[in-house]
DNA sequence: GATTGATAGATTGTCAGACAATTGGAGCAT
DNA sequence: ATGCTCCAATTGTCTGACAATCTATCAATC
């Protein structure tokens, strides 16, 4: 769990609530760090050294030793005994279990929203989810992964539970390694603008079945897109 | 993720793997900590000072800090800042959404047992879950917890997926806490008997949509007597 | 008497430095 | 090539220290 969020969405009382932002050191090298494994700066199968991590980010070991064994923790590291951290670097066999998982909590996700979304919710989400449409329809690559980004944040929103969105952000955040950022299936931006309205569609209509079967169908037509990429790169083997 | 567990699920080679208990200390504190935390010797609220583990357990204050960051990411215990550790405190809403979560990727689970499970993980799959049926019927609380303990072992190791493992170990360690041990809702056994032997045959039977949905349908209905619990005790309020 | 403010104590946050244990690999011998 | 020994690189763990921050107690004020 992130380390004390403390949002009692009570849904009265808007936010007198004073953000503090980190009050430890530590947090923010988490965040750091998670934030360079996911955007790449950090290569799968990459050993970290400790100390090498100490003087990058200029803090001292014990601190470094103690964000090492969080992101072991999200997988986001694998810890070797006396061999040190090291980039978990995911198999397609393992990828493909962490995109059939994240499919069934993002219909569950979907289920929640449909239960829980306030009208403010839904209103955010659809514009949101406009937004993406369009991003996507203009295949501005920039413009996508900014309006996805908001758009998950609206979704997680109106689902109302901190559980659900921890865990698809820690899946996601293991995927991101497998991200494809080149090659494109024809037609997938067509399916998945259409996937995506159908969802907003589905929990809008409030029904609850549907959401959970359309959010699921988008990631599952989504990994496709990576399977065409493992094969692309020969497969992603395990040995560098 | 589990510290480093590499036991590559070829299916073929049944562990010629020499399993090294622990190699590091810290291993061993993490697993200590967290049995004691999903045990309850630690009462969820409660205030976990670093220099009393540290005498406890006889280590030095490190160790302890970087095995709390772990339990951290790990959801079993909050780190609030400059306060310190306390064990996580679940709400009736909390533990509502884990089980739902549960709940699908449990189904999940059944359905990659009917996808990977081998004729032996099938044998000793059996094999369990008749012999959790006979200690649920036997009403012997000792023996229930034991059996269910190697039936989800069996269900694990059917399913060949680290990650569903992974994520149901940890959700299932979570809602520790909210299991009852007194409240029986009324003929839940002969219930729970039948679905569990529902999830069997249909995992059995090759049967994936329907393995899914009873594995689901088991978890939803376990969960039942929870709110039962939570009511009875006044609702497990969040202030103690 | 109740609220506010201030002081002290407890605990965490972070660092530096040290040393033993283990691993991986280089180099040597067979 | 194969196997062995030894060494360097890192990690695993500890001690001790001190600043920052929170909590609670107690005094001061209205």
């Amino acid at each position: 769990m992130p380390t004390s969020s403390r949002e009692q969405h009570t849904g009265i009382q808007p936010s007198l609530i004073i953000e503090r932002v980190t009050s430890t050191l530590r947090e923010q090298v988490v965040a750091r760090l998670r934030a360079a494994l996911t955007e790449g700066v950090f290569r799968p199968g990459e050993r970290m050294v400790e100390r090498d991590i100490c003087e990058r980010l200029n803090v001292s070991r014990p601190l470094i030793r103690e964000a090492l064994r969080q992101l072991d923790a999200e997988g986001l590291v694998e810890l070797v005994p006396h061999r040190g951290p090291v980039v978990r670097r995911l198999t397609t066999e393992e990828a493909t279990e962490l995109y059939d998982l994240m499919a069934v909590v993002e219909g569950e996700c979907a289920r929640y929203c449909v239960r829980r979304a306030t009208a403010d919710d839904l209103a955010l989400l659809r514009k949101r989810t406009l937004a993406l449409v369009e991003a996507l329809r203009a295949r501005d690559r920039g413009r996508i992964v900014k309006s996805k980004k908001l758009y998950y944040d609206a979704l997680f929103a109106a689902c109302h539970s901190a559980s659900i969105e921890f865990y698809l952000r820690q899946i996601s955040a293991r995927l991101s390694q497998f991200w494809s950022s080149s090659v494109q299936v024809p037609g997938r931006i067509e399916e998945g603008t259409a996937e995506l309205l159908a969802i907003l569609d589905a929990i809008e209509r409030r029904d609850e079945n549907a959401a959970s079967e359309a959010a699921q169908i988008f990631i599952r037509h989504a990994r496709r897109q990576q399977d065409l990429r493992a094969i692309a790169e020969g497969s992603h083997r395990d040995a560098v």
